[in-house]
DNA sequence: GTCTATAGCCAGATAGAC
DNA sequence: GTCTATCTGGCTATAGAC
C-alpha cells in the first residue's frame, strides 16, 4: 500500500511518466501532424533530446498516447455491455457513464475519432486491441427483446450506433452544436449535464412499446 | 444557357479551379497540418508555385476550401430548418437531406468538424458567415409543439443536439463504428442508406405521445 | 540519464526567366 | 500565367560530452 503511493510520487516526477502526460496534452489538443516534438519538451520541462531517448520516435510516442487513451475509455464500455443486466439499466448506465467519462476527459473522443480518421490503418490495430469492447451480448440482448416484443423492431447494430451518437457526438461536434445553439462554454455544460438522464430517457422512449 | 456550359468547360480547364479541386481533395483527406503543397500541385497536375501565385499561402488557399466545404451544405440545412413545414416532416426532411448529402460527400463532415476542433477561433468566423444556418425558427416550433402537448417535454436544444447527432456521428465515426458493429465498407454503406428514414423514425418516436 | 549542438531533411514561399 | 531553381526556416532525429 505504501509501494503504491511511493510509486505514484516517484512517477510523478519520472521523466518517462512526464513526458507521456505532456505528449497527452499536445497530441490531443494538435493531433499527430500538428504536433511538435519541442512543445511536447516544453510542455514536460525537459529536453528534447530525451523524447527520443524514451519513446524512440514522434510515432511512437504518439501510439502510446493513442492506445493509452483508448485503454482509458474501452475497458469501462465494455464492462457495461457485457453487463448482466436488463436492456434499459444497462443503456442508462453506459450513457451516464459515457457522458461522466468525456466530461472529466474532453480531449478523449475527439482525440481517438479524429486520429482514427487520419489514419484509416488504425482501425485494424485498434480492433485487435485486447481491450476493444465486444458488443456480440448487448446486441443478443437487443434481438431478445424485440423477438419477445418488449420493444420495437430495430436492428441491433442500429440501436447502437444510435446509442453512440447520442452520447458521443456532443463532445466531438462541440464547436458546431454552440455555434447553431449559440450557447457559450458555461451553458453548454450544463446541457452536457443533462444529457447524462435525457440521453437514456430519449432512446428507451424511441424504442419502447 | 450556352454560356454556363461554357464556362462550365473553361472552369473544369482553368487552373484556379483545378487548385480548388485539388486541395479539397487533399485538405479533406490529410487535414489542414498533415497536407502538403507539393501533393495538392500534383493532384491538379500543374507547379507547386502556382499554388501561391493564386492563393498566396497554404492557409488562405485552406480557408477557401473550408468555407467552400460549409456553404456546400450549410444553405441547405438552412432552408429546411426554416421552411413552413410540420415538425415532423422538418425532422424528415432534415435527416433524409443530411445523410444523403453525406452519403455523396463524405469527407466534407469529417472535415469540417475536425478542422473546427483544432481552430477553436475558426468557429467564430463560421458563425458570422452569411450561410451559417439560424435555428430559432425550428426551437419556436419545438417549443409550441411542446406547449400544445403534441410531443413529450424536451428543451428545444437537446432535440436539436439529438438529430444532428444521430445525422452526423454515424460519418465522422465511422471507422469506430466498423469495428465495433464488424461490419465492412459495403454493410455499413447499407446501414447508412436504412438510416435516411430510420432516423427520422426513432427521433419521433421518442418525442410524440 | 540528461544535456548541447548539429546533422539532414523537407516544407512553404519567392525570384526571375520565359 | 506558368515554369525552374532556390532561399529560408523549422522539423525530426542523432552524435557526443558530461
Amino acid at each position: 500500500m505504501l509501494t503504491v503511493w511511493l510509486n505514484y510520487l516517484v512517477n510523478m516526477e519520472n521523466n518517462e511518466h512526464k513526458i507521456l502526460e505532456a505528449a497527452k496534452t499536445v497530441f490531443q489538443k494538435k493531433g499527430m501532424t500538428g504536433a511538435r516534438m519541442q512543445e511536447i519538451a516544453d510542455e514536460a520541462g525537459i529536453n528534447k533530446a530525451l523524447l527520443h531517448y524514451y519513446y524512440r520516435s514522434k510515432q511512437m510516442l504518439f501510439e502510446a498516447v493513442f492506445f493509452q487513451a483508448f485503454s482509458l475509455i474501452a475497458p469501462k464500455l465494455g464492462a457495461v455491455l457485457n453487463s448482466e443486466i436488463a436492456l434499459f439499466d444497462k443503456i442508462k448506465h453506459f450513457t451516464k457513464g459515457y457522458i461522466s467519462f468525456a466530461m472529466a476527459h474532453p480531449y478523449v473522443p475527439k482525440f481517438i475519432i479524429q486520429e482514427l480518421n487520419q489514419n484509416p490503418d488504425f482501425a485494424e490495430k485498434l480492433v485487435q486491441h485486447n481491450s476493444f469492447p465486444n458488443i456480440d451480448i448487448f446486441k443478443n440482448q437487443i434481438e431478445t427483446a424485440v423477438k419477445n416484443g418488449k420493444i420495437r423492431t430495430i436492428s441491433p447494430e442500429q440501436l447502437f450506433i444510435n446509442i453512440m451518437s447520442l452520447t458521443v457526438f456532443p463532445f466531438i461536434g462541440a464547436p458546431l452544436l454552440k455555434g447553431f445553439t449559440k450557447l457559450n462554454e458555461a451553458d453548454y455544460k450544463v446541457l452536457i449535464e443533462e444529457r447524462k438522464t435525457m440521453v437514456a430517457d430519449f432512446i428507451i422512449n424511441a424504442i419502447k412499446k
